[in-house]
DNA sequence: AGCGTAGCCATACGATCGTATGGTCGTCCA
DNA sequence: TGGACGACCATACGATCGTATGGCTACGCT
């Protein structure tokens, strides 16, 4: 069994490591050097402008934020599950998700100005958009076309708004309340009329 | 009648307008004296530091952003009508709003991983949260307080989320769904039964 | 008339930045 | 065995950064 995670990734987790302390204004080559250990040409070694190694840090989250979600959709459970599971994961609570939130927030202000970021970001929120009203689609077969759209834009912003509020305020919008406000959320949308038992 | 905006507006205009072209990282002393057209020393004698001149900046969005809500809401309407401009308001959706989406994302991002930053974007998000508690609350005098408090918090997650992404993917979420998206989901908040005329 | 002060500028200092260059190991292959 | 090559390091260069310093002008007050 080789190894997955060689040299550069290690210095991948420095960057990111640094993004979620400080900030895009946080990261040098130096910087990130010295939280690998290694020398400044060693950063340049595996990646040859400071741009490339945040293309490959950006690349590196999406990655891992794709799995991530994989893995909550793999078991086969029924779409209101995998819809919950998914939100769930979207969300981001709890203390030791926070860094995931922070450098969304990051890479969501970088996006806005700098068009290369913006690009990547625009596609795989596309793609999350897509998985969500596939999802709704299949557990509220009542529902048209567009209003699925709807639900899933809607649900898509509920969920980023609620991830940058526990990240930043968490003493207005703590975890559980937020896991409890898209519960309800994810209930009026799932269960619509709620006639009776 | 005397001036309301002295040389010192004049730079934390441009601040906030390299702010927007830039992200933070494209702020430096230089480039806002340059872009004012004053030298080093006229941006230090009006800012003592860099981070003096940055909480400047950040004060006077705030500003700016809390002259805009008081205006849609003087006119003395009901709280339904209140209620929707200030979501429009905060939706900040048009071409001539974005660089108001892109400096809040600016801002977001860096409370994340500044301290100072962050509190004065909870004590604000705290009081915008008040304030949609309380035309809810006014609006629809059946609900109880903790799920008005509840409408609120996901109310205002949703118009964050859609303002920002009308601001970074224009395509994906157009200025005019994401308005329309806020109208459904008010009228909903609003008329929730919808019984008959 | 004289002086203080506000407003602004030119310049300099030290630090840090991204990047370029050249060297030193080890390993592997011909 | 020897040379090509990948991995890594030490150092240097020019640019830009935040900040400090000192001087110059114009105005207000006494």
């Amino acid at each position: 069994m080789h190894d997955v995670t060689g040299p550069s990734d290690r210095l991948l987790d420095c960057v990111l490591d640094l993004l979620v302390a400080e900030g895009y204004e946080g990261i040098s080559i130096r910087r990130v050097a010295a939280a690998a250990g290694v020398s400044i040409g060693a950063v340049q070694h595996h990646f040859a402008t400071k741009d490339a190694l945040l293309a490959a840090a950006m690349d590196r989250i999406s990655q891992q934020f794709q799995e991530r979600l994989d893995r909550r959709i793999a078991p086969g459970a029924g779409p209101p599950e995998v819809l919950r599971a998914v939100a769930d994961e979207l969300v981001s609570t709890g203390a030791e998700r926070r860094p995931a939130s922070v450098i969304w927030l990051v890479r969501m202000a970088r996006a806005a100005v700098h068009e290369p970021t913006a690009e990547v970001h625009r596609r795989e929120w596309q793609q999350v958009e897509d998985l969500l009203a596939l999802l709704i689609a299949t557990a509220r077969p009542d529902l048209a076309e567009q209003a699925v759209r709807d639900e899933a834009t809607v649900l898509l912003a509920l969920l980023d708004g609620l991830a940058g509020a526990v990240a930043v305020e968490p003493a207005r919008v703590p975890a559980d309340r937020a896991e409890a406000l898209v519960a309800r959320h994810l209930d009026a949308l799932l269960d619509p009329v709620r006639p009776s038992a």
